[in-house]
DNA sequence: GATAAGTTTGACCAATCGGTCAATTCATTG
DNA sequence: CAATGAATTGACCGATTGGTCAAACTTATC
């Protein structure tokens, strides 16, 4: 039983396709919303007809649905990496770095999570209620652990990881307002380095005893 | 010379519908963007037809400038609350506060500037080059004195202005997110009090020596 | 109470929306 | 190479879009 390792032309052709479709979906959403944006406008970033389009994916809410997956999944992805240290600070400083390099990596990800909230989170709103609510109940037993236990000052956990969410989510959302306070060009790697180390060296002075 | 201080019935209809309008616009911007949203939904919740809105306000775009201009004038009024305390600490706390309270009291108002951004800032990208560039390079100038002369930690102060307006906005923002995790009620004012106090509480220490 | 000015509204318009479809092109397989 | 199925696309559809307009209505002024 052979299996074919090496795709066939028509698959990679759909592979292709399918990528490019998925990518400039993933632009218009981040920009205009779900609302606002177009089908007409995601084919013309994709470089393909319309019609060409709605072969792939076979309505718009479908392809949003694809698109915001693959949003939540990163996520949960750059999450995990909270769990991967025991000490309190590296975890909470590896876990904000995470979420930094994720903010830089993939900022439509970012927005389009963004413009989720903001209209209200018809589509994700499940996954907030359940997979979110429930990483984020059981993280905080573990920060009001490491509260008991002196490492931490006295704080609602909650209200903390919140923070960690604005200021790392930020510079991905926010991305065109500091463009525009940075003389017109985005952050260098330089300084998007000092921009990381700053904010995690902040928000752990700001919970250490 | 009199002048007429008790309005005119025709006045105070126009004043009402103008208001209604225009609350109606700020909802439907802030939930949809600049380009989801519909002159029809606006006159819907204004509850007048589409062509009395079109009689007040002649395009979307006109509507959309004047909520928008608004926006900006509560943020620089919030703003100012930095510069009137002389100590690092009370400056931070205070303009901390301002914007927490402003988030809380108009989260519209900070979606709509969210989803400027998010589309590229094409109305307000002038405010953010010229008024909003300028406020921040002065203060940084202050928080560098501050910095100087010991009263806060070697950083660079554009991005804690950065964690400040993240921090803050994320009230409003991401109220929806909020509310999905916190059993599907928005957060009561004892809620919101924790969490503003926890806010600059954090960030304070933070910045801190 | 007549006239003028300001306000309201249903009907309508061209453009764009998400989506369909049949005809055509293309790659694959027997 | 013939036949089959996947992929492509221009043309098209009904619905919705931002916006117009003339007619009707309401208030202010003389």
């Amino acid at each position: 039983m052979s299996v074919a390792v090496v795709k066939t032309p028509r698959a990679s052709v759909r592979e292709g396709r399918e990528k490019s479709i998925f990518d400039a979906a993933r632009s218009v959403f981040a920009e205009f919303g779900f609302k606002g944006a177009t089908t007409a406008e995601i084919a013309r970033r994709a470089g393909i007809p319309k019609a060409n389009l709605h072969y792939y994916f076979a309505t718009k809410e479908a392809l949003y649905r694809h698109v915001t997956a693959e949003v939540l999944t990163d996520w949960l992805s750059a999450a995990s990496s909270f769990d991967e240290k025991d000490d309190s600070a590296e975890a909470i400083a590896a876990y904000i770095g995470a979420k930094m390099d994720l903010a830089r990596a993939d900022p439509l990800g970012s927005r389009i999570w963004a413009n989720e909230i903001l209209r209200g989170a018809p589509v994700i709103g499940d996954f907030l209620e359940t997979t979110l609510a429930n990483w984020l109940s059981s993280r905080e037993a573990i920060v009001r652990r490491w509260i008991d236990q002196g490492k931490l000052v006295a704080m609602e956990p909650r209200y903390f990881f919140y923070m960690i969410w604005a200021s790392t989510q930020h510079y991905a959302d926010f991305e065109g307002q500091m463009m525009a306070l940075n003389g017109g060009k985005p952050l260098s790697d330089e300084q998007f380095e000092v921009a990381k180390i700053q904010v995690i060296e902040t928000l752990l002075r700001g919970v250490m005893p």
